[in-house]
DNA sequence: GACTGTGAAACTGTTCACAGCA
DNA sequence: TGCTGTGAACAGTTTCACAGTC
């Protein structure tokens, strides 16, 4: 399949064609009218914005259940990610290789970080030990964290944080589990009991059901503390 | 601290305090005017909307690094999840206690699932399994699934997928990175070398640099296969 | 006086619909 | 003829600003 059209991707995306003919006009004229888009030249161009044709070496800190998975993950080398080094605090792991690259006490973090010039950090700690990390990646030159540890991080300004919660994932499918249910009972009762406050409450959240497994705005941006 | 004004509260989430009030208006007038909101009933009705007050016990099927690190989250309890089993393939774990809770072997997956009224289901397995664990899954009563596994699933109507990719985060740090070392190259060469295309490829998606630590519209929808 | 709750205004994002080109 | 690229219309979201209440 040499090119592809904005309606078949579209259909294969779960989203409809003109958006997506909108998106990729602001990465430039990539198309050509009356034929589609080449599929390899459209992949390059796509990849280069999105920076998967850089090689990024990344940390990985705390190499527990979380990090030894992380390690494993076969998806980061395809995105351009190599994992330049794995380092935990404990010293009976040290030398231990995990995913074939040895483990690396945390005392050569500073000097690990310099020498293969990382700039993005991951962080599987224990949620104790997570800012102490975080302020010896940031001081060695890190400017981009993915925080694992259940802690929020405080950083200096230009340093970038993702915390990743892997409870908030099953949050959301509870809460349009619960929706279910709901309906279900709603249904039962004829005329179901109203929402105590405006009408929207429940909104058009429905998810379109489609090839759609993505996070995405699905919940209200508040959560509780 | 009995009540807090939806000033103090858009402060620490990193809003503007309409937006805040605004949504809480959708879940019912639970403030006071002149007063603020009493937090303790906030949490209640805010947990109570998100389904938090409910018991979801979950299974998860595949007990490697991942499924291990899962199962040992200590989130989970306090969001109202409930491990209810370990499930994993692999003869030679079955019995073998992961955070606690022994592994059982996937045979037993349909009783389990029935058994203790599952709705959600987490699989962790690796990529060539996942798909027909998800069929026994949904077949079984499953109607919510968490996929961690690198595959897109295919499920009837009415069953939920999110997927988690842990590699998409690192994605999005890596997308800004790149910003920001372009941006910095764009400064040192006083005319900057103009984007193929619209000017607003460049947008406006600085993080704010605040509170904003999670995961939310920061990179554009449509990604390359 | 302090702070919520909410219409209305401003803005942002999506979809339509079609001119323009291969 | 078929499909992109894009102004213009539309829809949805956020913010403003203030009336209403404690």
């Amino acid at each position: 399949m040499p090119t592809v059209s904005s309606e078949e991707l579209a259909a294969a995306a779960g989203v409809n064609s003109a958006k997506l003919r909108k998106d990729f006009s602001y990465l430039g004229s990539y198309g050509t009218r009356g034929v589609g888009y080449d599929v390899e030249y459209l992949v390059y161009q796509i990849s280069r914005e999105l920076g998967l044709t850089q090689d990024w070496p990344v940390v990985i800190v705390g190499i527990g259940n979380l990090g030894a998975a992380l390690a494993n993950y076969g998806g980061f080398a395809s995105r351009g990610f190599r994992v330049a080094a794995l380092i935990d605090a404990d010293p009976s792991m040290a030398g231990k290789p995990v995913a074939g690259i040895p483990v690396q006490h945390s005392d050569e973090l500073e000097s690990i970080i310099r020498e293969n010039g990382v700039h993005i950090g991951v962080i599987a700690t224990p949620a104790g030990a997570a800012q102490e990390v975080c302020d010896r990646l940031v001081a060695a030159g890190v400017t981009s964290i993915l925080n694992f540890a259940p802690t929020v991080l405080s950083v200096p300004d230009g340093v970038d944080v993702r915390k990743v919660d892997l409870s908030i994932e099953l949050q959301i499918l509870a809460f349009h589990e619960q929706r279910k249910a709901g309906e279900e009972a709603a249904a039962r009762t004829a005329a179901g009991v109203p929402a105590p406050a405006a009408t929207n409450a429940t909104d058009g959240a429905e998810r379109t059901s489609a090839t759609d497994q993505g996070p995405d705005g699905d919940v209200p941006a508040v959560m509780p503390a």
